[in-house]
DNA sequence: CTGAAAGCGCTTACAG
DNA sequence: CTGAAAGCGCTTACAG
């Protein structure tokens, strides 16, 4: 005999009994109640996590899917494990556990992540680095899975919930400051990937020149990977432009580090020569000179709000959420550093 | 109705050969079978996990905890997830997933683990970060679940199997390449805390130092943060020291960013004025100028081995790795680049 | 306040 | 080759 069995015949109670003391019912008799817990504490007995979610119906498992391409694991800056001490937080206020789910890269996340949803292993999802087109999205709201999205995408309409960094504030706040400082031909490095944050970044871009009388110019746009060889390669383009623009804005943190080092080797010194504004701060660039001037947020707050909105999502916790699902754009601040503090001559 | 029972129903079979044709028993029709997972496929019916683990007494889950610190977040280099390609390579020829537990920084990783275990979540368990005294070692020894230690411990004896990298080989082939450049004053930057690797590694260096004759310093034995500041500190530290060290040694891949940094302040230029030799090679530190004396390793490789190794130690897929839960010490490879490429005058 | 019993969704001896 | 039935470890109406 073993479990809960066992732990009911050593007080000589009925399993009923034992399960109701520990999972905090209020009909048991607090004399009792302290004999339970302190047996369950002396054997190290724990529920068995299959036996209730089979009862239950609910595995109280919250999962964040992940992508490990090798991209993703030579650049990553962790973005994600930073996130999770927020979820986690949260999550514990209810007894729910995060695992994170990694995606193998030669497996397809659409495929991957139907084996996890129909195999039941979490109760809700965390999905993240959404594509435009996103076929994820249209799985889950079909199967019935509570889960937010962590970036939007043109899939799922508004039946599904998101969070999303401003990328929109982003590249209105560095077009708007660079435009004040003289520069009208502004190049801007975008990934080269279906990544809905591109789109979205480059139209905020388009938008925000255009809102200043600048014509846009697709040659400014430089389609590259979202890494550190990436800024290096867009370093690279951006010299070979017949006509040279005067500042860049990068989309994604690493990109600075790659960057910085093409210019450097071109002889060109950021903050004088070319006018630099990175993306999110990285303690990584931090080491930067001249200091990039560059977009703060807190990864554990964006957690803390992904975990609250999720939970608002699943019909078991929205009581305690009462501000709802909605969609949230996530904010940065600007952090002024030397890379671009230079006026134009004009 | 649901799950199998519907399934069952909707082909007019029973559910006992349902579940036989799907899990690929031999007693099988292969007409039936062919028809069950027909319909399988048009359904999407995927057997629930938790049904199945109750049943069994097996997840097929595999579990990696990783720690989630700050420091972690701020500056890991996502081993991690690096290792998981080849793990879950591995564990896919068997139908096991793989899924990471990242401790709350708040969290006891010994308390967080003992819940994770008495949950029965999963079959296996890889730890990582071994501390000198690891608690988790003898909870999982105790608890009889098969585990596999990513770093080597005092705990536990031989009644647990790990995989490490060789940080004597690392550390000895430093000390050796140095020495052989006519240095005798080498300094180490050795983490501050209580990570098994850091005992290891400066034993290393302390017995390759004695082989040449040189006697052991403390002074040059630098307690640092693992992480690029802690590089920095680093840096700061070498600088203050009475009799000046003519190279040093990093025991953490990011350290090397931050030490250049603060090299290049105090007009310092490593391979010239300064002998350096890094740790593992990153993808962030290519850009480093000059370029850096590292070692080399695959992750993927590494988390292949890593899965074999488990699966070894597990009854139900021993038989498969007849090598049996070997320990290793996982070798890295000298890649030779700028930062120690100078002999010293004598 | 407690106990006895049903049943969550599966897999697997067992019988035929 | 297939079906009927037991039972994995829990939680939870229900009865008292």
């Amino acid at each position: 005999m073993k479990g809960i069995r066992q732990l009911a015949k050593h007080l000589d109670i009925s399993i009923g009994t034992v399960s109701r003391a520990l999972n905090g019912k209020s009909d048991v008799n607090e004399e009792t109640r302290k004999r339970v817990l302190a047996a369950a504490e002396e054997f190290g007995y724990v529920a068995n996590q299959s036996g209730r979610s089979l009862r239950q119906g609910t595995t109280n498992v919250i999962g964040l899917m992940i992508e490990s391409s090798k991209e993703t694991v030579e650049n990553s800056d962790n973005f994600f494990l930073g996130v999770t001490g927020g979820l986690q937080t949260v999550l514990a206020r209810h007894n729910l556990d995060l695992v994170m789910l990694p995606c193998p890269s030669d497996e397809d996340p659409y495929e991957y992540l139907k084996r996890m949803v129909a195999r039941r292993v979490v109760d809700a999802m965390i999905i993240s680095a959404t594509q435009r087109i996103d076929r994820r999205i249209d799985l889950l709201v079909k199967a019935k899975i509570p889960f937010v999205g962590l970036g939007r995408s043109s899939s799922g309409g508004d039946s599904y919930t998101w969070i999303d960094l401003d990328f929109e504030g982003v590249a209105t706040s560095a077009v708007d400051r660079l435009v004040a400082k003289g520069h009208r031909r502004i190049a801007i490095a975008a990934p080269s990937t279906d990544i809905n944050l591109g789109y979205v970044f480059v139209d905020a871009y388009r938008q925000a020149l255009e809102r200043h009388g600048i014509d846009y110019d697709p040659e400014l746009v430089i389609r590259v990977k979202s890494s550190e060889q990436g800024g290096y390669q867009a370093g690279h383009e951006l010299l070979m432009i017949q006509e040279k623009p005067t500042a860049i804005i990068l989309i994604y943190e690493l990109m600075a580090i790659g960057l910085y080092r093409r210019l450097v080797e071109a002889g060109i010194v950021p903050g004088r020569d070319l006018a630099v504004i990175g993306f999110r701060e990285e303690p990584r660039a931090k080491f930067l000179q001249p200091t990039l001037t560059c977009f703060r947020m807190s990864l554990r707050d964006l957690g803390v709000e992904l975990a609250e909105t999720l939970l608002a999502t699943m019909p078991a916790y929205a009581d305690s959420y009462p501000k709802g699902a909605r969609n949230t754009i996530w904010p940065l601040e600007l952090v002024p550093g030397e890379s671009d503090a230079f006026a134009l001559d004009s």
